[in-house]
RNA sequence: GCCGCUUUAGCUCAGUCGGUAGAGCACAUCAUUCGUAAUGAUGGGGUCACAGGUUCGAAUCCUGUAAGCGGCACCA
């Protein structure tokens, strides 16, 4: 007689199962409801099947709709089966290749057969409606292991050439799961999978666009068709993230920078930002902030060259790897009279800055520096030009120009951890300021990288360090540590913030570099009397201020704190009468250093409230014959339903106290 | 750079079968002086992204180029 499985329930409660028994059985024992309700299960915690078979005593849980990450998660992969099995049906010959999960739904790489184009955006609706039967046929979904040779020839001899290569990178002999749709599809997968395409909603997926990638995420590659879905568990939660969709296309900040006047971009000078008088105010209110911020932090600011020779590129070993992106400038005066070739084949090349680190290192270099100087932090508003490829061009968030609060602290080594420190002490406080929540990153030795393995070793272990000392390394903060993903000559830690529709931006960075000191030749004198090497830590807070700009519009959806606020008050006439007390509140809010505007127009309050509001104005100062008379203003706040009438003196002082910087308060 | 899509008035967009350009907002003028999210009337405004091609005729069809959008790759 076989023994009994003692399976145990979340309630505390267990049931004795026999071999072969599954979590299905167990529900079905308990219920009709649960049994039908039942998605998947968890077993010792594991995520599986409702049909994989316990292999001796276990703690089981089953997942249904209410445990909503599990089912969102498993609904999505299989969305992302039927998706494939879709294509397959309507387009034989349509090459599958993979599709997993993602945040909001899925998403499937295909090759679109040879005799046809890549899908676009018009198979888009036929797509969906095969899926729509697929999932009406409510297919079960059946678990299989087979051999990796089975594979490799089932896949061969179905001509699907991506599916034979992945399997034959898998290890020899390894068993690997497909799952069957019905009996007459499937797809390699580790699962787990939902018991049947019927317990996935019709009505809670869309198909949304469609996408080239690279096989393999190497551009070297064949360019595969992603074809993107939004997946959820039913058709009020899809039409809720459409709406977030919406409301999220709103505070777009290209969108945002257009209507509030703040920036414009256009084809002359594509991917560099054409400031606006708005826009301008709240670059320089930054300016202004990081300017207290560094120095309050021992830094010092300078100005450097924005054309530099191209051997100075060269030594630095910018040239080498970036030289497709930098701009380069012949240093010759053209001869436009004679119409001779503006390039001699002799031309001394320079070129446009891509980054200012090398001419940090030549202002540290001027005169002999003692290990008393250091650290030597320099800090640059520098301007800096990168020729990106087209498609890497993104509203203000990524240019061809922007300038980064850029500064290379030179340090001992036995400074770099406490400078690291001290730095994610600054950049926590600036981050902050502004509101923002961030993630942090430690990104590791790249492939392709200049130095020795134990300065590697010794520079990831300090900025690990200093994030572990810093009491950053949580999950709170995101923190995770991303291989090869580096400089190429140093390890770096990257602070990053989030978008309105949830894409993650680097802004700040710190990396600690030993290459670029020893390729340029920078030391300084030891108390030994000797050379030594300095370490350079690159490193920024905002990363770029057209970035940054960007983000804080989205962030605030366009309604800035009156500190950034372009405009942070207007006065507002309800009658020509109040014409003169409206200019002498303006003149009182000048001299007190608001940034005011009047509005004299012969318009109804009604129509100013409503332009003034839409502009996003924090505070609307409206005066009409009784505040002329009484020496008042009625304050209407952005977002307020209500105004509030108080003397001059008063709003000036309020005014006064919101436009002050937060760290300055 | 690659795949898909887009480009018409300052802005947001319509424009059917190829027949010579339309709306709303904005702007200007006039009237209106009004108490917290759109007062009314009138008027001006477009090489239909750019360059070729097909056609009697092109915003419309074809080819190329540029820029933008969504991804991919890249991001010192």
């Amino acid at each position: 007689m076989s023994q009994l499985f003692k399976i145990s329930l979340p309630d505390g409660s267990t049931r004795d199962m026999a071999p072969g028994s599954t979590p299905a059985d167990v529900a079905a024992a308990i219920g009709p409801g649960l049994a039908k309700a039942a998605l998947a299960a968890r077993i010792d915690g594991e995520l599986v099947d409702l049909t994989q078979p316990f292999s001796g005593d276990a703690a089981l849980a089953l997942v249904t709709a209410r445990d909503e990450a599990d089912a969102l998660d498993l609904a999505r992969h299989d969305f992302a089966h039927v998706l494939a099995e879709a294509v397959q049906g309507l387009f034989p010959g349509t090459q599958i290749t993979f599709g997993p999960a993602t945040d909001d739904g899925f998403y499937y790489d295909v090759m679109a057969p040879a005799s046809r184009d890549p899908f676009g955006m018009d198979d888009l609706p036929v797509i969906e409606e095969a899926m729509r039967a697929i999932i009406r046929a409510d297919k079960p979904l059946r678990r299989e292991v087979w051999s990796r040779q089975a594979l490799i020839e089932k896949w061969t001899s179905e001509g699907e050439s991506f599916k034979a290569e992945w399997a034959a990178g898998l290890p020899e002999g390894e068993e690997l799961s497909v799952y069957w749709s019905g009996d007459d599809w499937l797809d390699m997968c580790r699962g787990p999978h939902l018991p049947s395409t019927g317990k996935l909603d019709p009505q809670a997926f869309k198909l949304m666009r469609v996408a080239g990638a690279y096989w393999r995420g190497d551009q070297n590659n064949a360019q595969l068709t992603r074809i993107y879905g939004t997946g959820w568990l039913n058709k009020k939660q899809l039409d809720a993230h459409l709406t977030r969709l919406e409301e999220a296309a709103k505070r777009d900040h290209r969108k945002l920078g257009q209507e509030m006047d703040l920036f414009h971009l256009q084809a002359e000078a594509h991917g560099s930002v054409f400031w606006h008088p708005k826009g301008y105010v709240i670059y320089r209110a930054l300016e202004d902030y990081m300017r207290r911020a560094i120095h309050g932090a021992g830094y010092e600011e300078i100005k450097t060259p924005q054309v530099m020779d191209v051997r100075q590129w060269e030594q630095s070993g910018h040239w080498g790897k970036y030289a497709e992106n930098m701009f380069a400038v012949p240093d010759i005066v053209p001869d436009v009279e004679s119409g001779a070739p503006t390039v001699a084949a002799d031309a001394q090349w320079m070129a446009i800055k891509p980054m200012n680190c090398p001419a940090h290192v030549l202002v540290f270099k001027q005169g002999i520096k003692s290990y008393r100087d250091l650290p030597m932090r320099l800090y640059e508003n520098g301007c800096c030009h990168r020729n990106e490829a087209h498609g890497a061009l993104h509203g203000i968030m990524r240019v061809r120009q922007f300038t980064q609060d850029d500064a290379h602290i030179f340090c001992r080594e036995d400074q770099v951890v406490e400078e690291v420190q001290a730095f994610c002490a600054l950049a926590d406080r600036v981050y902050k300021d502004f509101g923002f929540k961030y993630a942090i990153k430690l990104a590791l030795r790249p492939d392709k990288r200049f130095g020795s393995d134990a300065d590697w070793d010794k520079a990831e272990n300090e900025l690990r360090d200093a994030v572990v000392k810093a009491g950053l390394a949580t999950e709170e903060y995101g923190w995770a540590e991303l291989p090869g993903e580096g400089a190429f000559y140093a390890p770096k830690l990257e602070w990053h913030l989030t978008d309105a529709i949830g894409r993650t931006w680097q802004v700040g960075t710190i990396q600690s570099d030993r290459v670029l000191p020893e390729r340029l030749d920078a030391s300084y004198i030891g108390e030994d009397g000797e050379r030594h090497r300095p370490v350079m830590l690159h490193r920024a807070i905002f990363g770029a201020y057209e970035r940054f700009i960007g983000i804080l519009i989205e962030e605030y959806a366009g309604r800035f704190p009156v500190w950034l606020a372009p405009v942070q008050a207007v006065v507002a006439t309800i009658v020509s009468d109040a014409d003169g007390y409206a200019e002498e509140v303006m003149e009182a809010l000048k001299a007190a250093g608001i940034r005011a505007e009047s509005d004299l127009r012969n318009e109804k309050i009604n129509y100013k409230v409503r332009e003034h509001s839409l502009a996003k104005i924090p505070h609307l100062l409206v005066v009409g014959k009784r505040e002329a008379d009484e020496g008042t203003v009625a304050v209407r706040t952005l977002g307020a339903e209500y105004q509030k009438v108080m003397p001059l003196a008063e709003a000036i002082a309020m005014l006064q106290g919101e436009a002050t910087p937060p760290d300055l308060r």
